[in-house]
RNA sequence: GCCUUGGUGGUGAAAUGGUAGACACGAGGGACUUAAAAUCCCUUGGACAGAAAUGUCCGUGCGGGUUCGAUUCCCGCCCGAGGCACCA
């Protein structure tokens, strides 16, 4: 019987499906391991073989666990709205939730076929009402809770209400509060609500129509489409991120993630402590205090102006009359430039005068104030101390419209470029002359602190999330509006679902403003929908819990599975779902609603999968194609040709004539008789012919082949092409595999003992894929699994007590012939019930072993020791020597070095 | 510019201070076969010497250093990939 890779598939898959095989329960006798891909957005395209390379890695670690004795959760969903699927709504008419409910049935029968361990009972869709009706549940907590800065957690805003009736908060007073309207309140109250309403400048989108976050934009253009951004202040629903910032930063110490992906949030987070510091100035006659931030007040004595931003608001207030209109010109300049155009003039320096003066609170100089783009009003004050000497960007300016460049560290040069290090003594600085740099800047800080002049302040780059779109394939906003305030809808009324409308065609409004009836109790509702992210922050939650209507996650199961063991996805989440999916866990864990305050505790991040494209070379003006060998030999263009009529590289003349018209009547140059193609690593994509379906792949191999495969390629987190090459590889493996159980049609398998040597390849195996696995070098496992198949084949392996074992350490990798030669093995129960074999020292442990002996580094000969000699013994031996051995004897032995078991190298003179 | 990575045969790669290239692909040679497929065996980093067994030298992007010993650790450069980019 030869392993029929086709009908052992079907039937496993049938069988999990039928008895509900991964099933997960809480249950509390076994330790619990939750094991996340990140799910999928489920495109027309369907899956190609870039996005199981995650989703096999962690299915093997899922299995893995289960035979480790963990009661594992594994689930899958789709990340289902967003804006493909209504960008073809528009194309078409057609309505997304048909085209989503049709991509999420290709997905769901091509990741069937690859054969995972998903509970899918489990499987959640983020436009499902019975899903997004937890996302708006959680937005309307956001909604009515703020973010205590003393406590640093969210606390139900009723506490902010009482405190501001109490005793008055920040520049809130009781007596205001009391004579507000209901509309002054809400406004305040705006101003404090982690989900909150209110102006900023915003990435606006022509081309989507829609507004987007930071992390959907990428050099000026939206990431989606690509389309051109600009910014506008636009009134939009914003999740308070920010406050959030510290406890981001701080929190990533203790997860288990890569350095270079924790490394990302950071800059993202973007901390920086410095200082906050008050400049008097003066305009006009007015004068008008102005507070700046700063990491280096040690350089104040330097300081020879200042720059404001032109989008703040402190610009208009600062011009003197003489320079109204100059500045007002240059604001309108500024304004005009799309995001694009400014990246791409970020070397060029403008800026405007604004007729005012600062004084400088430390040596009491009159400085001149000026506008420029290169101050961000955004960040910090929008308002800056400019030190030309020891700041490269100050420095620019200052030579541009030629203001003075004061050095204040001993000895430095500032005439060609500013000075940027902290390294040096301070000069011309007052009490600060003589100091070391890095001393100066805490004496500086302190200085300020104590005379009053500003205080030691933080400040983050992370800005709140923009949390509206103006889009129709998104969650409606639970929110109505009554006499122009913002107002709840209460929780028992969600989900709110989604409203039909008749055309999907962008018209400049939110899509939602056509619905009919798109009100509540007659009050309109809110228009906008929520962004991508918002389905997926809290989804690993839900999958806890899917199926309950009265929380998001009840307490035992949070309880319970309380989070995320191992996440796998890609780096392109790195600074968005992976920020705001843990912002909105901390939030949830603030509330009490979930016991960890982090999501994920250790992320992989799998490379991506390229294509590798094939071309072949006609000759300019012909129907002749030339080998690419020979194509120098000739003028040619080079044409994509579908990989799937290429096999190692070497065209199938007659498939290709059959694959297009034009190709029906080609000509070939050959070399060797064959027609060689010629290639490149690119993106995989449908219009360069590149792009591999596992299903093809499931076809021809099986799906145990492709899982072994792809693992074997190289590590998980590495990005490279996919090439179906060494394939033939692995499938190879698996056929010797089943080999050991069959010959042909008899059944090979005996109940005699094992022999010393079967043991000890056995065993050496499972040490090294125990080893491997916890490391999650997968390539490595199979490597060993491939020798140890080779030494058992070689020494006619055939009995049970060998290849039981060797059935359930392949489970993981290659699960459905494991569970065929389980069940052949007499086996009712799943081989996913079975325990991983013990490893036992005693088999692998070798009597003897050969030193290498080495002087100096040099090979010279060889001894033989017990393994368990110690080094002490072993060099003792080898000193022994020095009577009879002509090497050994003829030179003096400085030391003896010995690793054990490895190598001896003996130092000489 | 800054941060993070990586650079090893014809190819994917292994080895994280101890015999570099495991394992696999491809290639070449052979066995079986009428033939093909499948399967099995041998060779396969480079150079040199030898009839052969074998031996010697070189070799992990480049240049230094630490060490008895470096693909691995340190310093400086070159190249590729990813991220950030007027964040004061």
């Amino acid at each position: 019987m030869e392993y029929d890779f086709r009908s052992i598939e079907k039937k496993w898959q049938e069988y999990w499906a039928a008895n509900r095989t991964f099933k997960a329960f809480e249950d509390s006798s076994k330790p619990k391991y939750y094991v996340l891909d990140m799910f999928p957005y489920p495109s027309g395209a369907g899956l190609h073989v870039g996005h199981p390379l995650g989703y096999i890695a962690s299915d093997i670690f899922s299995r893995y666990k289960r035979l480790k004795g963990f009661n594992v959760l594994h689930p899958m969903g789709y990340d289902a709205f967003g804006l493909p699927a209504e960008q073809y709504a528009i194309q078409t008419g057609q309505h997304p939730e048909k085209t989503t409910t049709e991509n999420v049935a290709r997905y769901r029968q091509q990741l069937d076929r690859i054969g995972f361990s998903y509970d899918w009972d489990r499987e959640v869709r983020t436009c499902d009402p019975e899903f997004y009706k937890w996302t708006q549940w959680a937005f309307l907590k956001m909604f009515s809770s703020w973010y205590d800065p003393e406590q640093e957690k969210a606390r139900p805003i009723e506490e902010l209400v009482a405190r501001i009736e109490k005793t008055g908060y920040e520049d809130v007073t009781p007596e205001m509060w009391k004579s507000a309207s209901e509309k002054e309140k809400s406004e305040i109250l705006m101003r404090y609500r982690i989900a909150y309403q209110g102006e900023t400048s915003v990435n606006w989108c022509e081309g989507l129509g829609t507004v987007l976050a930071n992390d959907e934009v990428k050099d000026g253009l939206s990431v989606r489409g690509g389309f051109p951004v600009e910014q506008k202040k636009m009134t939009q629903w914003q999740l308070r991120v920010s406050a959030y910032a510290g406890r981001l930063l701080n929190s990533l110490d203790k997860l288990d993630w890569t350095d270079s992906l924790k490394e990302m949030q950071r800059n993202w987070i973007g901390k920086s402590d410095g200082t906050e510091i008050v400049f008097n100035t003066e305009c006009d006659g007015r004068t008008k205090p102005v507070t700046i931030f700063t990491t280096r007040v040690d350089t104040i004595f330097g300081v020879t102006f200042m720059v404001i931003a032109p989008e703040s608001d402190l610009a208009l207030e600062l011009t003197s009359s003489s320079q109204k209109d100059a500045v007002e010109a240059y604001i309108r300049e500024v304004k005009k430039k799309t995001e694009r155009e400014r990246i791409a003039e970020t070397k060029t320096v403008t800026g405007v005068f604004s007729g005012a003066y600062g004084i400088n609170p430390l040596t009491g100089d009159r400085i001149p104030v000026w506008i420029s783009e290169y101050v961000l009003a955004g960040y910090g004050t929008g308002a800056i101390m400019a030190v030309p000497a020891h700041d490269s960007r100050d420095y620019a300016f200052a030579r541009k419209f030629n203001l003075p460049i004061v050095p204040i560290i001993e000895g430095c040069d500032v005439s060609t470029q500013s000075f940027d290090a902290k390294e040096g003594k301070m000069c011309n600085s007052g009490f600060l002359n003589g100091m070391d740099v890095k001393e100066a800047m805490e004496a500086a800080k302190d200085y300020v602190e104590e005379k009053g002049l500003g205080r030691r302040k933080t400040n983050y780059r992370l800005r709140d999330a923009i949390f509206s779109r103006q889009r129709y394939w998104g969650e409606p906003f639970p929110i109505y509006y009554k006499d122009g305030i913002a107002c709840p809808v209460p929780e028992e009324e969600l989900p709110l679902r989604l409203p039909e409308i008749d055309s999907y065609k962008p018209t400049g409004e939110a899509p939602l403003a056509r619905a009919k009836d798109w009100t509540y109790k007659g009050y309109p509702l809110e228009t906008s929908t929520m962004p991508g992210f918002a389905g997926s922050s809290a989804y690993y939650l839900r999958y806890m819990d899917p199926h309950n209507g009265e929380a998001l996650v009840s307490g035992e199961a949070d309880a319970y599975w309380r989070n995320v063991d191992l996440y796998i996805g890609g780096t392109e989440h790195a600074t968005g779902h992976l920020i705001y999916s843990r912002f909105w866990n901390k939030f949830l864990f603030d509330l009490g609603y979930v016991c960890e305050d982090e999501p994920f505790r250790k992320l992989i991040n799998q490379g991506m999968i390229q294509g590798r494209s094939n071309f072949v070379y006609r000759v300019v003006g012909t129907n002749t194609f030339v080998s690419a060998g020979l194509r120098k030999q000739y003028e040619t263009t080079e044409i994509h040709v579908d990989i799937n009529i290429v096999h190692n590289d070497r065209l199938d003349l007659e498939a290709f004539k059959a694959w297009r018209p034009e190709f029906a009547e080609a000509e070939f140059i050959l070399e060797n008789g064959e027609y060689v193609c010629g290639w490149a690593v690119e993106k995989m994509s449908k219009s360069m012919y590149n792009v591999v379906n596992p299903d093809v792949v499931c076809d021809t191999y099986g799906a145990d082949t492709l899982r072994l495969y792809e693992m074997f390629l190289g590590p998980i987190e590495q990005s490279k092409p996919w090439d179906t090459k060494g394939i033939d590889g692995v499938n190879r493996f698996l056929k010797k595999f089943w080999r050991l159980f069959y010959d042909r049609d008899r059944f090979l398998v005996t109940d005699e003992k094992a022999s010393a040597e079967e043991l000890k390849s056995l065993h050496k195996l499972i040490r090294k894929e125990q080893e491997d696995i916890e490391a999650f070098s997968f390539n490595t496992t199979i490597s060993a699994f491939m020798i140890a198949v080779n030494e058992l084949t070689a020494l006619k392996c055939c009995t049970r007590e060998i290849l039981e074992p060797l059935v359930i350490l392949l489970s993981p990798f290659a699960p459905h012939i494991s569970e065929e030669l389980w069940s052949r093995l007499g086996h009712q129960e799943s081989v996913a019930f079975a325990s991983f074999p013990e490893f036992e020292s005693s088999y692998v442990a070798e009597d003897n072993c050969t030193y290498p002996v080495s002087f100096n580094g040099r090979t010279r000969f060889s001894i033989d020791m017990p393994k368990s000699a110690t080094p002490a013994e072993v060099e003792a031996y080898v000193r022994g020597l020095e009577q009879t051995d002509r090497y050994v004897g003829s030179q003096t032995i400085v030391k003896v070095i010995v690793v054990p078991g490895r190598i001896i190298n003996i130092v000489v003179k």
